[in-house]
DNA sequence: GCGTGACCAAATGTCTAAATTGGTCACGCA
DNA sequence: TGCGTGACCAATTTAGACATTTGGTCACGC
């Protein structure tokens, strides 16, 4: 005698969408884009193709909302080390976890170097914007920008569009990972994180270190704004 | 009267060499490797197709070496600007100079980002390696770390190959722009190349500046590596 | 009434003939 | 005599007609 609910309305057709979504990740990681098609995902699924259609309108929006899963969960994932230690909330350490988490994460690394092998034609949206532009990757930043400058986080002799632009540059340097450095010889993913902090801390963050309070503070609104961030991508599709 | 010399032998050759140079890279940055042809080539540069086999052996051979000779007017250029002002020699400032030169040649650029649409099929030559690798640009960079760690213009406190992967990674995260801020709303190249010397200064730099009698050691040392660099690239063809 | 797979138009892939192109070389002009 | 040339050739690329696949729909049946 458990709870009664609606037997099988809402929960399963969640967990149907969840092994679509599922089916439709590893194909994307393993084959791209283009070479994916929903014949396979349904039969993955062990659905018919048409159910496919039940959720999602197009091959397109399916697969734009996995990103946008996707990317949510790298910013999931951040939210929980930022809870765990407030510190993982200043710009060097944020950002370095940024890359731990994506470099785990084939998609996600995707989704920030615009590979166009993974992506296809999502790599490049109608409106002409990245697709990490098109998840909010740019807002997100800037707000991040904001909260630590309020705080006193990052240097005010910087203008903010400046701090926001070395820091994608210096992200995106980095995942992709330069290009004077033989493959062979380069560092773990995890030390590069490391030296990705380590510059980041450098280029924008003050040189006197800034008291627990003030951290905690700071912390606070970040996770505030990466739970909002994370909730935005994951729930419904737009 | 003025000096003798063989009438047409070396000089002429020469010319005719750089025309067909020129030619070819007018070609190669407006339509790509893979649709420049020969012929049309050797009619910008007024000659007979033949001719053009009578300097280079093959098509590839000619453009590997024009990819060089680009290479190497960058690392001249800033060669130039180190000898106006040995302050330029410093990790920050030679990097800014580097982004500064590459962002007004189009070829240069195509070379650091590996660009396969400009480089078509020299962008991944046999070796594997990437075109700027090819070119030596690993070799230089470490080069120029080894110098300016021996007059103590990095910080020692982090391994010589650490301080080469996030020169690399950040100027290669600079050229390629980033991925979150929108094309429109990019600052100047120069302001960006300032966005991007200062993070290479913050990172790698000690903080207490050097005397001047270091920094004149250093540069005469840097440049050393920069004339040897783009003689070593302008001239034969390896 | 929800899920399905046959069905359709559009996109993609395949195959072959025609055209192009990298590279050679016998010739002719200086 | 010898340097420069463009006709020439093999090999690759392109074009386009045809076959196949795929995104998306919908009438049917469980």
């Amino acid at each position: 005698m458990s709870t009664k609910h609606i037997p099988d309305s809402g929960d399963a057709e969640r967990e149907r969408a969840e092994r679509i979504l599922a089916a439709a990740r590893e194909l994307l990681a393993a084959w791209g884009y283009k070479r994916v098609t929903i014949d396979e995902i349904a039969r993955r699924a062990r659905i018919g193709k048409g159910t496919v259609y039940l959720h999602w309108k197009t091959k397109q929006v399916l697969f734009t909302e996995l990103l946008r899963h996707e990317f949510g969960e790298v910013i999931g994932a951040v939210a929980e080390s930022v809870e765990k230690d407030v510190v993982i909330a200043l710009p060097g350490r944020l950002v370095r976890e940024v890359f731990r988490q994506q470099s785990r994460r084939p998609l996600a690394r995707a989704i920030h170097t615009g590979d166009t092998d993974v992506l296809g034609a999502l790599a490049a949206p109608a409106s002409g914007r990245s697709v990490a532009q098109e998840l909010g990757f740019h807002d997100l930043l800037a707000r991040l920008v904001d909260v630590w400058r309020s705080h006193g986080l990052v240097t005010r002799t910087m203008p903010a569009a400046d701090q926001i632009h070395t820091i994608d540059a210096v992200l995106a340097g980095f995942i992709t990972g330069g290009v004077a450095v033989p493959e062979g010889e380069a560092a773990s993913p995890d030390h590069r994180a490391d030296l990705l902090g380590h510059t980041v801390e450098a280029a924008v963050e003050p040189p006197v270190p800034v008291d627990e309070a003030t951290v905690r503070a700071a912390a606070a609104e970040v996770l505030a704004l990466l739970t909002a961030a994370r909730r935005a991508l994951t729930s419904g599709p737009r």
